[in-house]
RNA sequence: CGGGGUGUAGCGCAGCCUGGUAGCGCGUCGCCUUUGGGAGGCGAAAGUCGGGAGUUCGAAUCUCCCCACCCCGACCA
């Protein structure tokens, strides 16, 4: 390809707007283009950076026997109007209709339309199981598209979807996507772990993330620094150190006039009293009109993604005045003890039989000495924030908490879209039985900006070589002497035709401004055919990744070159390892 | 959805407060010189100042409404 006439220009500058350093790169090394919000135009280098990545997770998919497959973007309505989310992801789709007035949805991802198809073309056990995937564009309406190519309105999405006849069966099947996962982001360069995940309102019992941790990351993971404990935010928990505590000494509740202090902090200056001993009442009503009270130690912050989990909602609201009244609570002086018909759910980290001070659903009141297990009773769960430095549920050991880029997930749902929507086979017992189900995903666009945000220096990207758009640049400096153009023709006429992927800088101009924009554009081998070079009978080779140069004698130079392409192929490319080889963290013996 | 911010030439920005000729750097085009780390000279093109309405003799500048985009948070099977 010759560099005059690439589609997409580099920029000296990054537009404003761009952030991160993945995001900065990518506009200036041309590797998309903003058309509005969350929407971007792949140019050819990045589409060649896109393709790249898709081909190494097909291998992996088929590597594992999984099918590749094709649905349409465009789908009706009726197939999400099964499982109920038609209405559920009303919020975060596009949608549009025929002109006969039918109802379609940009598909936000697959799940139904691969189980209506399975319902269909799977009839007995005797073909079970199966792997379907695809490479297929997503619409998802985000509230908020950011850094790039990041978090995106459109993008594609390779998704595979399991189907098994048991729990067995899935189970086997969700790791060896697991595996699929550890090798292809492997191969693409990007240093992904795997954490425990939330399975969300779509029921299962087991989900993975899998992350690549960079300050520009928009997920917060929890991660033991001592033990192999990794979990997502939401689904992080901590141990909790129980003390041995004395409780038969406490005396009975008694109140204390608190005039004017209605949080937290203001009740741990006043008392002179940690935040720790004080009980923190937060007040939801749900949907359903059910009032829900929860009580955490003053020192530690509710997680609304465990508490929606927990209640099965998808959303939560602080109640109102209306309801405080109900309940005969006062807002700023709100307690369990008393309180009438509320449900009650007591975080995990509150002690038994340590006396609290919570509020006395009085005006200007509270009251000390208040106990669990004496005073007021409710559900425990764990509803707490996980914080930087707390105890490892694992192994006690510290927990740090970093930032993180989801590249893919796995899901493990188990009989649930069948169950929705009616999908059996017939078993070898003569029954019909659910399909279950699983499904994985990775971000194509996503994965490619997380690459040049893991992959790159102060002047440009670093492409691995699995995944960049050239393998070989040649620089011919100055373009204008018939002699040197001659010569690097010729090297890229013989890498070429070695079948080494080349871009050729043919511009005219500065020595300088090809060399910067080599930094930039990041391919992994540079070959500067130049007057200087000629006059001494060599061809410079460089690695992107390092800073020395090799000077090689002309008539040797594609040939060393094909060689280090070979050799840094052969690097990204893994091993053919029997399935189920390698036991992945989690995974059962 | 809540909060904050920005829209002026392809990119980066100034001008706005205090209304009166639309400007700077880079890039682009032409000619010449130059050619191993973002060259130099001379010349040139390029802007509905995000959109609409209003105030005014006169609006990039003041007022109102709208739109787009970015950032933080919420949300994100």
């Amino acid at each position: 390809m010759r560099q005059s006439h690439l589609f997409g220009r580099t920029l000296r500058d990054a537009p404003a707007e761009a952030q991160t350093p993945g995001h900065q790169l990518m506009l200036r090394a041309a590797i998309a283009r903003p058309l509005a919000s969350g929407l971007y135009t792949w140019l050819p280098l990045g589409l060649r950076v896109a393709r790249k990545v898709e081909q190494i997770i097909r291998e992996e998919e088929d590597r594992v026997g999984a099918q590749e497959v094709r649905l349409p973007v465009i789908t009706p309505s009726e197939y999400w109007q099964e499982t109920g989310r038609w209405d559920a992801l009303e919020p975060v789709t596009f949608r549009t209709r025929d002109h006969s007035g039918h109802e379609y949805m940009v598909a936000y991802t697959h799940e139904e339309l691969v189980m209506h198809h399975a319902r269909t073309e799977i009839q007995s056990y005797r073909q079970l199981p199966a792997v379907v995937y695809h490479f297929q564009e997503k619409g998802r309406d985000e509230a908020r598209p950011r850094a790039g190519l990041l978090r995106v309105r459109e993008f594609v999405m390779k998704d595979a979807y399991s189907i098994d006849k048991d729990m067995e069966g899935l189970d086997r099947s969700y790791w060896l996507q697991y595996e699929v996962y550890a090798r292809s982001f492997e191969r693409m360069g990007l240093k992904a772990i795997s954490v425990e995940s939330d399975t969300g309102n779509m029921g299962g019992d087991v989900a993975h993330e899998f992350q690549v941790l960079t300050d520009v990351g928009e997920d917060r993971l929890v991660l033991c620094t001592t033990c192999d404990y990794r979990a997502n935010m939401e689904k992080a928990r901590r141990r909790i150190d129980v003390a041995p505590g004395g409780a038969a000494a406490v005396p009975a509740p008694s109140e204390l006039s608190t005039p004017g202090i209605k949080t937290i902090p203001d009740l741990a200056a006043f008392l002179k009293t940690p935040p720790v001993d004080l009980l923190k009442s937060l007040l939801f009503r749900l949907s359903s009109g059910e009032r829900v009270l929860v009580l955490l130690p003053g020192d530690r912050d509710l997680s609304e993604p465990k508490l929606r989990k927990l209640l099965g909602v998808p959303n939560l609201a602080y109640a109102g005045d209306a309801d405080f009244a109900a309940l005969g609570a006062v807002a700023g002086s709100m307690g369990p003890v008393g309180l009438l018909k509320a449900r009650v759910i007591v975080d995990a980290s509150v002690e038994a039989g340590k006396p609290y001070v919570t509020g006395a659903n009085k005006p200007d009141t509270h009251l000390r000495d208040v106990v669990l297990g004496r005073d007021f009773q409710g559900e425990r769960a764990d509803v707490h924030d996980v914080r930087e430095g707390d105890a490892c549920p694992r192994c006690g050991g510290k927990l740090s908490i970093k930032r993180g880029v989801e590249v893919g997930n796995i899901f493990k749902f188990g009989p649930y879209y069948a169950d929705k929507m009616n999908a059996t086979y017939l078993a070898e017992d003569g029954t019909r039985k659910p399909f279950m189900f699983g499904s994985y995903g990775i971000g194509i666009g996503r994965a490619v900006q997380t690459i040049i945000e893991t992959n790159h220096d102060e002047r440009g990207i670093v492409w691995p070589m699995s995944v960049a758009p050239f393998e070989a640049h040649v620089v011919a400096l100055p373009m204008n002497d018939a002699a040197v153009r001659d010569a690097a023709e010729a090297v890229v006429a013989e890498l070429e035709a070695a079948g080494v992927e080349v871009l050729y800088d043919d511009r005219d101009v500065s020595a300088g401004v090809k060399f910067a924009d080599a930094d930039l554009l990041g391919i992994p081998l540079r070959v500067t055919v130049s007057a200087r070079g000629l006059k001494a009978g060599t061809i410079e080779v460089k690695a992107r990744s390092r800073d020395d140069v090799e000077n090689v004698p002309r008539a040797g130079a594609a040939a060393r070159v094909v060689d280090l392409v070979t050799d840094a192929r052969a690097r990204y490319r893994l091993p053919a390892a029997p399935l189920g080889a390698s036991t992945p963290i989690g995974a059962p013996a």
